[in-house]
DNA sequence: TACTTATATAACCAAATGCGTATATATGTA
DNA sequence: TACATATATACGCATTTGGTTATATAAGTA
């Protein structure tokens, strides 16, 4: 139940619902996520520091870039992100998050 | 996007994620939500307010009681407390409550 | 080696949160 | 009217939260 509780209060930031929908489709590096998002690193940093913490998301370092996806153990949290992702057309944020991501690759600086 | 993040919020304390589960099966008034819960009356009417100042559940006197109920117009926020129920057995204090929402009644002392 | 990019994290701060205690109001009953 | 029940809310407090700025580490490149 506090595992649930807290679940939903890393939901409850703005910042972080978007990283975990945007994780939804496709693994991200922390770069990518602040140029889809246009964040700053430290914030997108330390809000994926909070959603690996409880275990919702893991980390993989390639080269210098750490590249983000969500862990696809939990059905229930990921059934609620997807009644979201139905919903989509109420958040044109996210949608245009999603939209960006597909070519996420140009925010790579050397590419 | 951001009612969304506060319904998330709302989600993410433990009294209120219960009251929530509760109102999805019937109207209950505070007294009754106390009893269920083993919660202070304070503390109770506190967690309903901001469920109220949300606009996510409804409230309606009748004589000294004021019973409170889930407004039914956003379907995404049913749809995820369903979701939870259907887990319900990794919940079982949710499991709890709702059995003992079922005589709700006796929690109202001069019945 | 010097520099750039990518990332994590610490330090600091203002705002929000949740709780307990106390109190005020409303309704019903004796 | 006096009292009990039901409920809302204000106050004070300790904790948490989220953001910004600065810094440290790691990896790649010239």
């Amino acid at each position: 139940m506090s595992e649930l509780t807290k679940f939903f209060k890393l939901l409850s930031d703005e910042t972080r619902l978007r990283i975990l929908l945007l994780l939804k489709s496709q693994r991200l590096c922390v770069c990518e996520l602040c140029g889809i998002m246009n964040e700053s690193q430290p914030k997108v940093s330390k809000h994926l520091a909070k959603l690996r913490d409880l275990g919702i998301i893991d980390d993989e370092r390639h080269e210098q870039f750490i590249f983000y996806s969500l862990k696809t153990n939990n059905k229930l949290y990921l059934r609620i992100l997807d009644d979201i992702l139905d919903s989509i057309n109420d958040y044109p944020i996210v949608k245009e998050d999603i939209e960006k991501s597909e070519n996420a690759e140009r925010f790579i600086k050397i590419s």
